[in-house]
DNA sequence: AGAAAGTAAATCGTGCACGATATTATCGCA
DNA sequence: TGCGATAATATCGTGCACGATTTACTTTCT
């Protein structure tokens, strides 16, 4: 009786729809020399600037681990400096060239034309974007386990 | 003005809270030595067995070149059998073996103590997915160009 | 029948994503 | 002052995910 298939499954449909959007934005984000990742790295940074890899990492919920090779690749496109901090060695502070912060009107552009082409109003993905992140914060906290 | 932050966005939503899903269902699924694709493939399975690679791959749009190692994972921790057809040796069926097919009882039971903390309800997880999977439709139609 | 076209899966190389561990720097405190 | 604890980033190993190519087999079309 509950065979499902994983289609019934919510987090099946999470998982191949983030999936589904990744790759509708791979052929607008591949001209631009940019990973979907990498991408929402710079989104990051083109809100706020001359972070940590801590900071970053926390605004987008990734480890060092993931983001320091990811953040050099983006170094060596020359979107981004990667600098030790003079006051705290330890940490590395991350910041977008004038080529990174170029790049935020292009794929801007891209974002809104491919945004243009889904079906969604602007209203109905708020709503639908709401509702996700208030899955998300529910899924976040239950990890704690009662006393 | 346009200076939105990836929190805005709803390719992030889906991006980081598909990931929140992964680390929720990780407690459950590592016990049971099973990674949450791993995971997937086999619910595809449980709905319905012996099928081939392809098939299996257009169930949870996943590529050969993903799901062929994954399952000689899977093959290897005895889970199910990969198996030239005999009538056509270009396809190879994957089946379940019988340690396959017990594995749903304990991911299932897992899945709803899971969904138990989570808050939200059955039809609103529902239209939830359903909203998801709308948009996953969507995207995949898009790709298409006018002449 | 036999070559060309087509199909299914596998292989290879690159880039995430993360657990575990290592490295380096700072802080707290006796 | 100097030593243990803490903190920030990096490194390493494993497992996805996919584009491009390869291999093996089947179908189609002369």
């Amino acid at each position: 009786m509950d065979n499902l298939s994983p289609q019934d499954m919510i987090c099946f449909a999470l998982y191949s729809t983030a999936q589904a959007m990744q790759h509708a934005y791979k052929p607008l984000l591949t001209p631009l020399g940019l990973t979907y990742p990498q991408y929402i790295v710079l989104m990051s940074l083109w809100a706020e600037d001359d972070v940590t890899v801590g900071q970053l990492g926390r605004q987008i919920m990734l480890e060092t681990n993931t983001l320091t090779p990811l953040l050099k690749r983006l170094e060596a496109k020359g979107f981004l400096t990667r600098r030790r901090s003079a006051d705290d060695e330890r940490v590395v502070r991350i910041r977008l060239t004038e080529a990174g912060r170029e790049m935020q009107t292009a794929a801007n552009t891209a974002a809104q034309c491919f945004f243009a082409q889904t079906e969604l109003g602007q209203d109905q993905a708020k709503l639908l974007r709401d509702q996700i992140l208030s899955l998300r914060k529910n899924l976040r906290e239950t990890p704690e386990k009662p006393a």
